[in-house]
Parts: structure tokens; sequence; C-alpha cells
DNA sequence: AATCATTGCGCAATAG
DNA sequence: GCTATTGCGCAATGAT
């Protein structure tokens, strides 16, 4: 979770990215095509090498490891996008859980206040019948 | 798993994106290139057309509006995630309120418990002293 | 050394 | 027409 920084793919590259996005339509098979461009420098490029690297990138494991990428790059987004729901998911539970713990909690306070009011009551009367100190209260007796 | 229908965008174009990502480096200078390929079909591309269709996606507004994309983009996936965490610490605050109002309970429904005991308590004692019907229990009054 | 997992990023399609 | 969102592939990097 923690990424520190990140800076793009900046080692050398030249990557040249040819994506073709040939449908289905016409049925054009577009094969990756490079054109080597004669640089000014005067360092033709060795089409040799290029056809190696191309080759690289073209076919062999590369396309393999592309494949295999892809497919748990499509893996941890889906896991990522089910935990998010989940998390959102527990929220809600949570939210409910916390109402009715709340309701409870109302209700034992209500029955609580009862009873001590109860009490207190009964504490007077008794305070009554034993210290009947106070004039009126006394004169039932 | 394989994707051989791999759809993607198929507006009318043979879209041959060639991107290059030149930051220094130091053999070659490629430069946006595009090698129409002969179509089977047998329809050859007028080159003029691929240049204006190739000319409108190099630059001009083109460039312009996927530099606003990717912003957007970029803002859009940062929103994304900073609602994802603060969800997650939704779900932490909600927790330890629950566990707050658990512990209330908790401590609401021992008093609850006391009292009530209290109040059985008395009520035995008062039961012996209005119903004395036991025979030595009414003496006194 | 190999492989899968995660993450930032750009592109394109599409929704608003 | 513009931004926002989303799926997707690529490459770097992390973790095994």
């Amino acid at each position: 979770m923690s990424k520190p920084l990140q800076q793009k793919h900046n080692t050398e590259q030249k990557s040249v990215s040819v994506i073709q996005s040939q449908g289905k339509g016409g049925g054009l098979q577009q094969v990756p095509q490079l054109v080597p461009i004669s640089q000014g420098g005067g360092k033709a490029v060795p089409p040799s090498k290029m056809k190696k690297t191309i080759a690289d990138k073209e076919s062999d494991e590369y396309r393999q490891r592309r494949e295999r990428n892809n497919l748990a790059v499509k893996k941890s987004r889906m896991r990522s996008k089910q935990k998010a729901q989940d998390t959102q998911q527990r929220v809600n539970e949570l939210k409910e859980e916390n109402e009715r713990l709340e309701a409870k909690i109302k209700l034992l306070s209500k029955e609580l206040s009862v009873l001590k009011d109860l009490f207190l009551e009964h504490a007077h009367n008794l305070a009554d019948n034993v210290h009947p100190q106070s004039a009126d209260a006394a004169g039932g007796q």
C-alpha cells in the first residue's frame, strides 16, 4: 500500500509502442512494423539488431509474459474492487449494528431510570414509615 | 484465456499508434512514423488521407485533449483512492464506536441487574411484613 | 531466475 | 465540447 514515489519508466526508452487495433472488420492482419529512422548523428541502426529487439518484444515469451501479466492485473484489480465493495458493505453493516446498539442502550437506560425512580419512591416511603418526623406524613397513622 | 477477439476501439481505422517516449536516450531518434501496410483487401490507403489522420493524432488539439484527459484520469483515480481510504477509515471508526456502545450496554445491564436484585430482595422483605401469614411473624404487629 | 501481484500511467470509449 | 469514469494493456517494482 505504501509507495514512495515512482517515476515512470525512464530508463532509456525509445520504446516505440506499436499498437494495432484492428478489430475484425476488414481482416487486415497488421503485424507490428518498425521503421528505423536514419539518425542525423550518422550511426545507422543495424537492422539486424533492431530486428532482434523487436523479435524480443513481439514474440517468444514476451507476448506470453505480457498476457500472463495482463491476467494478473485483471485479477488484482478485480480483487481490489471487490475489497472496496466489501468495505463499503462493512460500513453499512456496522452502521446498522450501531443503531441497534444505540436503541438497546436507550431501552436499558429507560428501564434503569424507571427502576431508580421506583427505588427512590420506596426509599421515601420507608423513610416516612421509619422516621415519621413530618407532621402531615405521620398523620395517617 | 486468450483474447484473440480484442475488439478494443474499432472506429474504422487501422490506427497504428506509434508512441515514442524519447526522454534523451542515446540511440535512435524515432519520430512518429507510420508505415501503411498494404492491405490484403486491395484498397490501398491513400497516403495523403493517412497523413491527415496521423496529423490529427499527433498534434493540434489531439495532444492537448490527451493531456487534459490524462489529468482528469489522474484526478479521478486520486479521488477514488481517497474515497476507498475514507471508507476504510469509517470502518475503523464505526468499529470503535461499536465497542464503546457494547461496553456501555454491558455496564447498563449490570446496573440493571443489581437494581433488580435489590428490588426482589425488598419485595421479599415487604412481603414478609405485609403478609404475616406465618404465625410468629405476625406476633410483632 | 522465474513468476505472480501491485501500482502508476497513458489511451480510448463512454457517460454525464 | 469538456470533464469524469472505466476497462485495458504496458512496464516497473514488490514479493515470493
